[in-house]
RNA sequence: GCCGCUGUGGUGGAAUUGGUAGACACGCGGGACUCAAAAUCCCGUGCUAGCAAUAGCGUGUCGGUUCGAGCCCGACCAGCGGUACCA
């Protein structure tokens, strides 16, 4: 018999669908499309991990399944390569981060080959090509005429190990994403994009998704929509100042008791009385000096503040209310400026401390508690009824919040407002390898876009990659790219030597991937929309910032014309990590990465690798690795392939069609049942069960084959069945065993089979048999049997019998085709 | 703190969504083949008692609803993920 060897027979195929470019595809507006993509890959120096075959594996099984349905599939991969990780390589070995680039992504490539996914590899991007962030560099520009990308300085996370700004989504815990040191603010000059103008449609997109509802609610959460009101005080002594304060209780302003200002907050200089100088200048400078991980370490949001000497009106009660600053009220949120009172957990403890008087306006239904809370044992926040508020008093606060706000509104000193936590997209980066911002500083006409016909501004070569140590990257030693013309006066002039955040060369990958070689355009408009959107993305992580940015640009794009669709990805499938034997995360520092390259090696195949990393679990949970597992998945294929090979080598008279006809029916109903079950499962990702159902299959065939002979023109058939539903998980021993079965072409091309109805119902049903709810034995009957008949027979059986004696059954419960269950007394 | 998820044999997990808990697989035990081993094939494998038929117990804990609960409800415990004073 012909052994099963992965190890010649994998390479066989892969060379031949390269060959045949099975996977290569075009627009084919008669037939249907479907997109199916992972979350493209960081080549990092660790290589290609088990983690990132769990995740691939994913999609090109079920890309592979859509294949055999018929439709067009798009299915390719790129590669995230501008970042830091490899800028940090190039410093510490001075092998430039192209270089180093190349080498990684070639390793990743071969790796990725190994694995028989069915990429089109025509039409892989690599973002830190010149002719991929030639676009990237170019959609910047129409951001920026479009006025979404701008300049601005303020107070930014800087990260001081890695010399350079960071966004608020790669604020981790008041540590850098990439390296983990604590992060400080600093006012500095940067470019954002206005990612906010989206936030309504980026909220409102979210409901039409096909995405994980955790998902959904992570990117609420971060925009974190609320609707409020700006209400505004007059302050006493500066007739020409007021503070706006935004508040999502306005149904609390007659209990306000002070106004707190961010450190920051443009006010507190001219409002800070002469006495008040000196404390208020000391807070100022501690708060701004202060890390956010110092913060939390320094105890359980402690409150501090310095009050500022002034005094603000209350619109509501022409109230004094004393104006303090504070750091816990943050200057990039509402208006940086908050009232204070007495229903509000941290309002409450700034009060405790300063001892500044409060007033209760809002209290309970419940009249014990109402008592509580007018005592000030507790803060109340919740909802209930005003008291001493005017002529709101007795109202419900939900009631009253709209109406103090319309009342103070005539009064000119409210309006209704929204507010986010989202904040714009901070984009530039004073590190080397990523795409530089296409702008050029003019002594006379400021920031200049580059003309679209000078693009790429390409990354020049430089002798070393570290930070200039001003705060600018290593770009800022390029004297001869850096000194350049200004193209709107020919004058003297300066490149930006900021480069992009990475994550903007990710958020329009996926759709270079529809027209990768286009140098005329970004992407045709044509191609794109016959492509997207992404039917299918798979991934894990980002679940705030790439999967919002990219839906970001897709909806400026849209905006632009350049594309039909509003949203990017309309089905995204989240998988789980895949984690070290002992629960921690891989790393190649811990040395315990498994490479899967490895274990193909061994003997194990990718066939096998592929399906174990399918088999161990649903696809969304976190897996710990086992490393024997795999000879689970690596016998059941040969199992199947040994099943194949015995038939073939079965001599045909042996096994002559018809000489059974109820074993011969038997086969098909097991095939038949496993297409069901496996269609099921797959259409909603079930990997783990379909290959269970798989393998109870053949095992099942392994019995029927000792009662009914391989060889025979019924065996033919089913086998081939058999493969074809096993091809999207095992791609290489499926076209293998294909071929050797005569299937016409690729396996991967073949129908995928539909179940025969009356094959996968039962003519037998097993009715399981219940006294007062436990289960005591069980009958099989024909389907067909009459409920009063089941009933009759369960009644009578020993089972039910033996439980039952001397007692009388009060109830019969039936449940059709299930089960009988007697009450008895 | 807040939001979300998870908890089932020695292990990874399954359970038609309220109807036989433990499918499938790993591991382990036994057998066949072999001079022997590997590979392969077959049988067994939740715990307790029993030669067995069978009985009792059993899905993180406690309670509830129901003829019947891994699944629904309430309270709690443990672990994981997200978020971090958002007014």
């Amino acid at each position: 018999m012909k052994r099963y060897e992965p190890k010649q027979l994998e390479p066989k195929w892969q060379q031949i669908w390269e060959d045949t470019k099975l996977y290569e595809v075009g627009e084919e507006p008669s037939r249907q499309k479907a997109y199916v993509i992972d979350m493209f890959p960081y080549p990092s120096g660790a290589g290609l991990h088990v983690g990132h075959v769990r995740n691939f594996s994913i999609s090109d099984t079920y890309a592979l399944y859509l294949r055999q349905k018929g439709k067009n599939v798009l299915r390719t991969i790129g590669f995230d390569a501008f970042g830091l990780p490899t800028e940090n390589y190039a410093i510490k070995t001075g092998i430039s981060p192209q270089e180093a680039t190349d080498r990684q992504i070639a390793v990743f490539k071969g790796q990725l080959k190994k694995l028989g996914m069915s990429y089109d590899w025509s039409r892989e991007a690599v973002t830190s090509d010149p002719g991929y962030y030639r676009w990237t560099q170019w959609i910047f520009l129409q951001l920026l005429k479009s006025g979404l990308a701008y300049q601005k300085e303020n107070l930014q996370w800087w990260c001081e190990h890695d010399q350079t700004v960071l966004a608020d989504e790669q604020v981790v815990n008041g540590r850098c994403w990439r390296c983990d040191n604590p992060v400080i603010k600093k006012s500095l000059k940067q470019w954002f994009f206005k990612i906010t103008d989206y936030a309504d449609r980026l909220l409102e997109g979210l409901n039409e998704l096909d995405w994980p509802e955790k998902i959904k609610i992570q990117q609420r959460n971060w925009i974190g929509r609320s609707v409020g009101a700006e209400l505004r005080f007059e302050i006493e002594g500066h007739a020409d100042e007021q503070i706006d304060v935004f508040t999502t209780r306005a149904d609390t302003i007659f209990s306000a008791a002070f106004i707190v200002l961010a450190p920051e907050h443009a006010l507190v200089e001219k409002i800070t009385t002469q006495a008040q100088q000196k404390d208020i200048a000391q807070y100022i400078e501690e708060s701004a000096g202060k890390d956010d991980v110092e913060r939390l370490a320094e105890g359980d949001k402690e409150k501090t503040g310095v009050f500022t000497g002034s005094y603000a009106i209350n619109p509501a009660n022409e109230e004094k209310l004393p104006i303090w600053i504070g750091d816990f009220v943050l200057g990039g949120y509402g208006t940086g400026a908050v009232f204070g009172d007495i229903h509000d957990e941290r309002d409450f403890a700034f009060l405790n401390k300063f001892d500044i008087p409060a007033r209760v306006t809002v209290i309970p239904e419940d009249k014990d508690e109402a008592v509580k809370v007018q005592a000030k044992e507790y803060t109340y926040t919740g909802e209930g009824i005003l008291i001493d508020s005017g002529e709101f008093t007795g109202l419900r606060s939900e009631v009253a919040r709209d109406q103090i706000t319309a009342w103070l509104a005539a009064k000119g000193s409210a309006k209704e407002t929204v507010n986010y936590k989202m904040r714009d997209w901070l984009i530039s980066r004073q590190r080397y390898w990523g795409a530089p911002i296409p702008i050029i500083h003019c002594p006379k006409d400021g920031a200049v876009l580059v003309p679209e016909d000078q693009l790429p501004v390409e990354l020049p070569k430089v002798e070393s990659y570290q930070p200039n140590g001003d705060g600018r990257s290593a770009l800022a030693r390029a004297k001869d790219w850096l000194h350049t013309t200004c193209p709107e006066c020919g004058g003297p002039a300066e490149r930006e030597t900021d480069t992009m955040d990475g994550y903007a060369c990710s958020s329009w990958y996926f759709l270079r991937y529809t027209d990768p070689h286009n140098d005329k355009e970004a992407f045709s408009r044509a191609k794109a929309d016959y492509w997207m959107p992404v039917d299918i993305y798979v991934g894990a992580d980002h679940a705030v910032a790439h999967l919002l940015y990219a839906r970001f640009w897709t909806m400026f794009f849209r905006d632009q014309d350049l594309l039909t669709v509003e949203e990017p990805f309309r089905g995204l499938r989240y998988n789980g990590y895949i984690l070290a034997p002992d629960g921690s995360k891989m790393s190649k520092s811990k040395g315990n990465v498994v490479d899967p390259v490895d274990l193909i090696e061994e003997g194990y195949g990718a066939d096998a690798l592929r399906l174990y990393e399918l088999f161990i679990g649903p696809y969304d949970q976190n897996i710990n690795w086992n490393p024997t597992g795999i000879d689970g998945t690596k016998r059941f294929l040969n199992r199947v392939w040994a099943l194949v090979q015995e038939h073939l080598e079965a001599k045909p008279d042996q096994g002559n069609t018809g000489t059974d006809q109820a074993l011969e029916t038997a086969v098909a109903v097991a095939v038949h049942k496993t297409i069901k079950k496996v269609t099921v499962d797959l259409e909603k990702f079930g990997f783990n069960t379909a290959i269970a159902a798989q393998m109870e299959l053949v095992n099942e065939l392994y019995r029927l084959k000792t009662k009914l002979p391989l060889g025979s023109e019924v065996w033919q058939k089913n086998l081939r069945l058999v493969v074809a539903i096993v091809a999207p998980f095992a791609p290489h021993i499926s076209e293998e065993l294909w071929e050797q079965l005569d299937g016409k072409g690729s396996v991967h091309e073949a129908s995928w089979p539909t179940f025969d109805p009356t094959l996968v119902e039962d003519a037998l049903m097993t009715i399981v048999l219940q006294v007062n709810g436990k289960t005591r034995g069980q009958i099989e009957l024909n389907s067909d049997v009459a409920e009063d008949e089941v009933k009759q027979m369960a009644a009578e059986s020993d089972a039910v019998k033996r439980h039952s004696t001397g007692l009388t059954i009060v109830k019969t419960i039936y449940i059709p085709g299930k089960l009988v269950n007697f009450v008895v007394k």
